[in-house]
DNA sequence: CTGTTAGCGCCTTCAG
DNA sequence: CTGAAGGCGCTAACAG
């Protein structure tokens, strides 16, 4: 094994001083005197000291941690919401760890077992379902949670959102305003608080410019790149697609794309697209003409913001504080 | 505050036994009476127990965690290996620790600092540049280390790798093959050994086929979307550009297409690229002929392996193991 | 098979 | 300003 790691006792001993001092100099209590702390300071860094932050979090109740779980790591959008949030945590002290649900609520349950038995300080989610009774528990046990990007009804939970119906809404009647009449919807299942509600941005559009919405143009799958390929291929199969369609977010977006590029090719220039999420790779997307932008690095940060509130209690220690939604809004793009 | 939680002292309590016998039950220690065992689980179900793992770590001083570093959480490269290790780690009971280095030593320094104070089990690393020393401390204290992606030449560390220059080798080579006699690279800093060892084999490719690498067309930069947009629109604005390049990676591969899906419509037909990395969104890149595949899900697993095989002593607890360097293979995509 | 007894490394009154 | 003492929740001998 390796050597038995330096602790707070082996520093006392080099700088003479009891237990108590060491940790009051560790923790900047400003109770010390100035010729204590050096010699403390010192033998730290002689020994090389690093704190044992699980005998700590032992003792005050708190880890420095933040979880996050998120239905799938590898979507574009929560990489960017996981690397905003690692850098408004990390500079104030804060670990991350993070979980994939894998879109299950099984998986989902026991990430949130994983974290609370860590004793992870405050919890970031996106939802995998509408499913808020296991969350609630979590909450109730003393760990706040906040909700990202994602709503749940039930559960009183904190939670940063977008625009979503409205977003949707601009989008698709940016394609009317250009004259397209029939517009097909590619989206997700309508369990999930951000498809339902693009959908119903699509709906109102369509239906404010008195354009019917045909059902055989309308498909939910789920919100991953190879549903998108699919809808995309069996709609253009179908007699007389339109040449238009609103696409619900970027993975589905790209396996759509992936479609026309691979099979489509005489599609090219005849289809639209306009489509939730702005993307380094969107320049790429070659028939998008409307892209919804989201906000990811203020919804990282909000949810910090949120998360760290409720943890430190600023509302008041107990989780008495009524939930707070954000909402923030998108920006349409045209390319 | 939350009312406290429940230990096994309640549990204890309510089953009518000391706590060792409810810790030897919750961690499934056969010398147990069955009756017992089944008092002891009802008492857990009724109070809602939950073990704590932080006061479990300091005992045992292992945590069940291990951290991950990279440059940078948004590329598509890291997402997919941490993906599949957070797989691969949940099943064995795992948690997964992310930080970012944002591609600096010091901020790198710092993420290290901050798991081994967490005391994770074990740390898998891409490391931001050739420096090692820090690293090799962590180790030091008892944390395996093991690279993934990228080589360190000092240190003795374990690493998983792939065949950079072979695959670099093949790729140029197809290139070649195809007619082309210019051909043109888009690189990373040679600080970085899989940038320095792709560029090794552009070279070998072209002095084997007795072809003259032009300084003009050979830029270095980070390893990022930006500068291969940039390397892209420089050397298309000199005169007489080649019409191949080799470009190095999936993000400045991104990054050079979008430049000319933006600004450089009139090279469409012309261009020809051979590239690293096979994305799920590869599809959309369309000036490439040849990708170079790495085996992620297999790296992944391999340094998951390696490093869990170092927690659990399976060398012989010391550190004294002869590091493993593992090559992987890259397969040629021809698109 | 089960209980008793020590700590793991740190923080935190409470005296001095 | 500093030290002594107790305990956070759990596990690991060692007795019985």
């Amino acid at each position: 094994m390796s050597p038995r790691a330096v602790t707070i006792k082996d520093v006392a001993g080099k700088a003479r001083v009891s237990t108590a001092t060491v940790s009051r100099v560790l923790n900047d209590d400003p109770h010390v005197a100035e010729g204590t702390k050096r010699r403390v300071r010192a033998a730290v860094d002689e020994l090389g000291y690093n704190m044992n932050q699980v005998a700590r979090s032992l003792k005050t109740r708190a880890t420095k941690t933040i979880g996050i779980v998120a239905p799938e790591l590898g979507s574009q959008f929560f990489m960017l919401l996981a690397e905003n949030m690692d850098r408004d945590l990390a500079a104030r002290g804060y670990g991350l760890v993070v979980c994939s649900s894998w879109d299950s609520v099984e998986e989902e349950k026991q990430r949130l077992r994983l974290l609370s038995e860590r004793l992870v300080d405050g919890i970031v989610i996106i939802p995998t379902s509408d499913q808020w009774r296991h969350i609630a528990a979590v909450k109730a046990k003393g760990i706040p949670i906040v909700l990202v990007d994602r709503r749940i009804e039930g559960g009183g939970l904190d939670a940063v959102l977008v625009d979503n119906e409205g977003g949707a809404f601009e989008a698709v009647s940016a394609l009317i305003a250009d004259g397209h009449r029939r517009i097909g919807f590619i989206g997700g299942s309508l369990d999930v608080s951000t498809a339902r509600e693009r959908y119903f941005g699509y709906r109102r559009a369509m239906e404010k410019a008195g354009l019917r919405i045909e059902p055989d143009f309308v498909v939910f799958g789920p919100l991953v790149l190879d549903s998108g390929y699919r809808a995309m291929r069996a709609m253009l199969q179908k007699p007389d697609p339109p040449e238009a369609y609103f696409i619900v977010n970027a993975d589905t977006h790209v396996g759509a794309t992936n479609y026309l590029m691979i099979e489509g090719r005489e599609w090219k220039k005849r289809i639209s697209f306009a489509a939730f999420d702005e993307m380094p790779f969107s320049p790429l997307l070659t028939f998008c003409r409307y892209a919804v932008q989201q906000p990811i690095a203020d919804m990282g940060a909000q949810a910090v913001r949120l998360v760290l509130a409720r943890v430190s209690g600023a509302y008041g220690g107990a989780s008495g504080a009524p939930p707070e939604v954000i909402r923030l809004k998108t920006r349409l793009i045209r390319h």
